[in-house]
DNA sequence: AATGTTCTCAACCGCACAAGT
DNA sequence: AACTTGTGCGGTTGAGAACAT
């Protein structure tokens, strides 16, 4: 990549932030909007890196944000999506409107993983420790699944092809952000049918899709909840994705892994 | 009250990728 | 094609809080 640290110029305040600069990255973002992180710091007058006012952002000042405890329907959906996506922290954040990845991450790593691993569930697998009396448990991953996608998409070259979904870069001139209205609503994501017909071009490079009905009620429905940042009030649209997922799951056991994946990405877009 | 240990979570870091030049 | 820029992601760190002794 040959690009130097985001944060190595020298004289640039690290380290926790104080009730100034969030006033003032809030203000600003409140007028000129998200985006352009880079530039962002110098005009709103802040001597952070892009990088930094982005995460302060997007993991505290963000108006949407859910504050309190994660309630036990939330924990429970944590545990069941990590279980079907593993360390996809964004992909469940997207999933748990309010919440942010790097909550949830936070919430594994210090709560749930430590919870599972007393009820004699391995936290990396969620298959029973007992099943590995005769096995050792595997190694635990360290990679990232992009850094897994790498070293498997060696092997895999030639055998399958497999379209990375688009990322939007300008959420901004969308005036959307990733977690709440930049998002499908669960029945979206899985008949294929994107929040907006202006997406529908990068629908077909997703690659995976099922069904073809779509529902035009749902831009209309709980995908405005989203949209909102209102928290979704029904548990049972979570909860639906969630089955939905796992009866995909049960269904396609031979299925390639790789199709499997780029389902899970799809959700993203 | 003092000290040591464990826990929590905000923030940082390095890397990957899309888009632009 | 090669390189740069902007952004997003997951893993890790470390300061402060909470708890135990």
């Amino acid at each position: 990549m040959g690009r130097a640290p985001c944060c190595a110029k020298v004289g640039l305040h690290r380290g926790p932030w104080t009730a100034r600069e969030d006033s003032l990255l809030s203000k600003y973002i409140q007028v000129h909007g998200e985006g352009n992180w880079r530039s962002l710091p110098k005009k709103a007058g802040l001597f952070r890196c892009g990088k930094s006012c982005r995460l302060r952002w997007m993991n505290y000042l963000r108006p949407d944000i859910k504050r309190g405890n994660i309630s036990p329907d939330e924990e429970d959906l944590i545990v069941r999506m990590h279980a079907l996506l593993g360390n996809r922290w964004s992909l469940i954040a997207g999933r748990l409107p309010g919440r942010t990845d790097n909550e949830i991450k936070n919430y594994w790593n210090t709560h749930l993983s430590k919870r599972l691993r007393d009820q004699g569930t391995d936290p990396s697998t969620h298959k029973k420790l007992s099943e590995y009396r005769n096995e050792p448990p595997p190694m635990k991953r360290r990679n990232s699944n992009r850094k897994q996608n790498k070293s498997n998409s060696e092997a895999q070259k030639q055998k399958v092809h497999n379209p990375k979904p688009t990322r939007i870069t300008s959420l901004n001139s969308l005036t959307m952000s990733r977690n709440n209205s930049f998002d499908w609503t669960p029945n979206e994501a899985l008949n294929g049918v994107p929040w907006s017909s202006s997406l529908k071009g990068d629908v077909d490079r997703v690659g995976f899709l099922i069904g073809d009905d779509q529902d035009p009620d749902m831009v209309n429905g709980s995908d405005l909840e989203c949209q909102s940042g209102v928290p979704l009030s029904d548990h049972n649209t979570t909860e639906k994705l969630y089955e939905d997922y796992l009866q995909l799951l049960i269904r396609t056991e031979g299925l390639d892994l790789v199709q499997l994946d780029s389902f899970a990405e799809s959700l993203l877009i």
